[in-house]
DNA sequence: CACCAAAGTGGAAACGTTTCAATAGTTAAT
DNA sequence: ATTAACTATTGAAACGTTTCCACTTTGGTG
């Protein structure tokens, strides 16, 4: 491979001025510029970036850690988030890990070993205190302590709006229904939004929460529409969960939305040829990867962020079930 | 940082021998292991792995380039590549191209100046040339020629299943609607297949392709609705050209199953909570990138492969448009 | 007991950069 | 013509490993 030295040695001048060259820094007469970048040319040199991160001591490489890329509205989050990096020059890199917290740890030692610049963690456990404090990180929708910056949707105002929005199409008695994640989670906002903006309207509600990892769906569903016949709206925790329940609820005879209203939680539908279209509270995942790398960017510039949570406000997307 | 040296010191060993604890080469007396182990716990010591990369000139990391993760298809073949590559160590690059050939030829810059271990590429352009012979690559679905392994399904069996499945559901005028892409996509070879079938069984069909890119998708649908209206079947090219086409027929009056049947292909959905659930011929998606990481792992290690494309199986999944 | 092979260990070079102190070259003012 | 003040360049050290050669120790054999 050529190096740096084969470029100097062509050039006539001393390895620092080749470094001088390519990285534009100190002062370089132009003749010897020219000089420099022919036998670039002519060697067809390129710069090893595995040299340039070993000796600088810092690599332009950022880890994204989430349960799973399958999932849409994660893939979605990692395309905008690798455009956003790449504007700068970074690289991302992919860690599933199926949200098993001792793959979680296993993780996050690797990329210390590799030095990442970053991370942009959606775990399920607290990583607060495995992780060593030189390796900036934010989170995506989980908020442990102050160490971690967290960048999240707006999920309780997600919940205020989804509930007046049942209540506008018509629910009388609606109903959240949602499993129960890590007390980190701020998705656990969308619920508290829902309740106070029940009261707040004074609106009989329910709430309805499956232990989390399920067990057993079918029991779960079962139970609630035998529980709950007269629920007549329901605020689901992610789209997912809302079109399992209309699917449900449809071989149960439950019609939506005449019977019942149904809103959801995310915006994953991009294209409107699968039905039913969900009304739902659609995240700007766009605009959340990319102020995730952004404040990202600013720690590892040591900037210091002035809020520990950034939210971000949603909006109702009107789809086939309210 | 605490290095390899400090631990040495503690241990009262030279760093060579340090080395040959960390990599277990070597021997080392088991009484000078317990020394220099009980050193690397007291200082906390963990390898430099981009040291260890930059030293061994090669890193365990490797590159998947796509259009989009965002795309499901490529989000469940992203999560098996990254669980395979996991196995042995390796890490996943990820590098969305959106297609473009200039972003393709940047990003393949970049992977050779981070001198990546492999690469797995699903790009829509020749990259053949522009890469250096020293990079190990598997392809998916494009097969440019040597150099390059590809990993496909076996399209031309798909192609034929699916007209095969159209007339067993009835159909008496099948048509392929697909756009006409890269000469070197294996994909094409659904088509191919389709018409061979077609013509083994002497049934009468239709090939009906639009321009890559899509300029105009109304256009498109609109004339294919219009000039084949004797049309009683539909193999798309993917799932998602199905789906749209069931939307568009709706619209028309056109219903499926009962006047159309409906073939796509990939088999993108994996759950039954969205309609209709696509007849499809579904790709084996977990097997094609455990694969293309085994071969790329051989590419790696200077085994030589005996084939340049690798077929692997599709099956028929019957769902609600047939 | 002397010798030898094998096992264990030390020490230094090398990987390709960047950076920095030291040196050389240039310009402008006296 | 000398000097001062820059500007440009050189050359070497350093980053944290691995590897290889040379040296030392160990254990077994004649």
């Amino acid at each position: 491979m050529t190096s740096i030295k084969d470029v100097a040695n062509l050039a006539g001048v001393a390895v620092g001025t080749v470094s001088r060259v390519i990285n534009n820094s100190g002062a370089v007469k132009p003749n010897t510029r020219r000089k420099v970048e022919e036998a670039i040319q002519e060697l067809n040199y390129f710069p090893n970036e595995v040299a340039r991160n070993f000796k600088m001591q810092k690599s332009k490489m950022v880890a994204l850690l989430l349960p799973s890329i399958w999932n849409p509205f994660f893939s979605e989050l990692a395309y905008y988030i690798e455009d956003e990096l790449d504007r700068e020059g970074f690289k991302l890199m992919l860690c599933n890990s199926g949200g098993k917290p001792e793959k979680e740890l296993y993780y996050l030692d690797m990329l210390r070993q590799n030095k990442v610049a970053g991370i942009v963690g959606i775990t399920y456990n607290d990583i607060e205190n495995n992780i060593s404090n030189d390796i900036p990180i934010v989170s995506i929708d989980r908020h442990f302590n102050k160490k971690i910056t967290c960048v999240t949707s707006d999920n309780y105002e997600g919940g205020r709006l989804a509930l007046r929005e049942l209540v506008n199409a018509g629910s009388r008695k609606p109903a959240f229904i949602g499993s129960v994640t890590s007390v980190f989670s701020e998705t656990m906002n969308r619920k508290k939004g829902f309740i106070h903006e029940a009261q707040a309207l004074g609106v009989d509600y329910v709430i309805y929460e499956k232990p989390d990892p399920i067990v057993d769906d079918n029991a779960y569903f079962n139970e609630f529409l035998d529980k709950h016949s007269d629920v007549d709206g329901i605020f689901a925790i992610t789209d997912m969960l809302a079109a399992n329940y209309i699917e449900r609820a449809r071989r149960q005879g439950i019609r939506v939305p005449e019977d019942v209203k149904v809103i959801g939680y995310d915006g994953i539908q991009d294209n409107p040829y699968f039905h039913p279209i969900l009304s739902t509270i659609r995240q700007p995942v766009e605009e959340m990867a990319r102020m995730t790398i952004r404040l990202l960017f600013s720690k590892i510039e040591n900037i210091t962020l002035d809020q520990q949570v950034y939210r971000i406000p949603v909006i109702f997307k009107k789809g086939e079930t309210t």
